[in-house]
DNA sequence: TCTCAATAAATTGTCGACATAATACTTTTG
DNA sequence: CAAAAGTATTATGTCGACAATTTATTGAGA
């Protein structure tokens, strides 16, 4: 399976195993990548903790080869901050960082929904129109269920960004800024009210697409990115996570 | 010297030495990297070739150890494309995979215009009317000067992508993506005629910018990308290279 | 007591070698 | 002769140890 230039092992790095195979012979370097970017992303390791390799290395009981291949995968997805010749720390979560992260964010997932308005098939916005029925039937999504809130949100952005069929950009998004905005969500306890609303937005802009509007779906992603972005910012502001 | 989070290191991988004072212990990975990211983009290693770990090795006269990191590193520039067990290859030029490029970096480089127009200072604007004004008189731009075709392009847009202050696009377009773009203009012989063209289009971006217009900035930006893809696809398409 | 220099400890960067998986080649078989 | 299986070779992934640099600690001097 290949997407226009880019494998498809590059999603291995979105969720986990769940909505893709996963490659079975993974090796030790994919293993601690993704154990310690789940413990970044959940707060296992606390925001701005320095990284000792030798430390981590024998807690995971590997030479540190890999673990240094693992932390170089890491700040690429921006959840780690290396200096040479001084080692690493994990990033903080800083008001303008998030704020700078959703702007760009903003501007890619609206890109994505616009170019999804002409490059998906009927089928894939057919699928995608199933789904969004399926949670909202089945999940009781109108009463905030933690469902819909992780998985749910995430399948139906990332079919969208996979129905630009830009590999650039789906390679952006899904694996180099979504550990990060996970993170602030999942730090910030993110269980708001905003989760029907969201759903409704997600219905707006798949029919934006269906009727192959790329204007309004963009438009209406900027607008659904921008509201999640600001309910955040209120979490963090009012957190005790300052600057 | 910071900005915002993000540290002034990144963009050693920029250009090199001349427009960012280099570091100066540069460790052996960053000499092989710039050297390898050299060679590729300027074709000294043909698109397409197969990576041979032990043979370039031996040839930089270093250990595998810091080859796999420079390696990890050209990936991350999408100059090379690895498969777990197999190896990597240099990448290759494509139309599809031009417009993907472009298609995104359009979309990103209007952002930064556009965040330009009301993130930079007047004093910073003054420095890229400076440096056009520099351009236009001392180096014969109309005349189609080789200097203003690769440091002087480079140079508006490096300061308008830092003039957006938003450490994660500045990231991605300086590090992530221009070095693939350069690929392709140096590989296709990019001196076209488009040169004087685009020093005017430069000054009207710049004036939308100082009017504080970012709409208009972003508009013109996206429209001065679009066509310098063009011209970049023309060359490709009916060069020797296809598919 | 505080500041600065010198030393000591720890960490990162690098090296050479081994284990495992992929590729190339040879041999066997239909 | 072609195709497939088995073997041999090479390359990648991983390991433990050394060198160079940074950080922490100690000591000296004002």
């Amino acid at each position: 399976m290949r997407l226009a230039g880019l494998k498809i092992g590059v999603f291995l790095n979105y969720v986990d195993k769940s909505m893709i195979e996963a490659k079975d012979p993974i090796t030790a370097s994919d293993r601690v990548l993704i154990a310690l970017r789940k413990a970044i992303v959940e707060g296992g390791i606390a925001a701005g903790t320095k990284i000792s390799e030798p430390e981590l290395a024998k807690q995971f009981d590997i030479s540190r080869a890999p673990l240094r291949e693992a932390l170089a995968r890491l700040e690429r997805c921006h959840l780690i901050e290396r200096t040479p010749n001084a080692g690493a720390r994990v990033v903080k979560l800083t008001v303008a960082g998030l704020k700078s992260l959703y702007e760009l964010r903003e501007t890619l997932e609206g890109m994505a929904a616009r170019l999804a308005a002409t490059q998906m098939t009927e089928q894939e916005i057919q699928d995608v129109r199933q789904l969004l029925d399926h949670h909202l039937s089945t999940q009781r999504v109108r009463e905030g269920e933690s469902y819909y809130q992780e998985a749910g949100d995430v399948d139906f952005h990332y079919r969208l960004i996979l129905g630009s069929k830009n590999p650039y950009l789906i390679n952006l998004l899904c694996d180099e800024l979504y550990h990060l905005v996970r993170m602030y969500r999942v730090q910030l306890g993110m269980n708001g009210p905003r989760v029907s609303r969201a759903f409704d937005e997600h219905k707006a802009i798949l029919n934006a697409i269906a009727a192959r509007d790329g204007e309004l779906a963009e438009l209406l992603m900027r607008r659904h990115i921008a509201a999640s972005g600001r309910n955040i910012e209120q979490h963090l502001q009012q957190g005790t996570l300052h600057d």
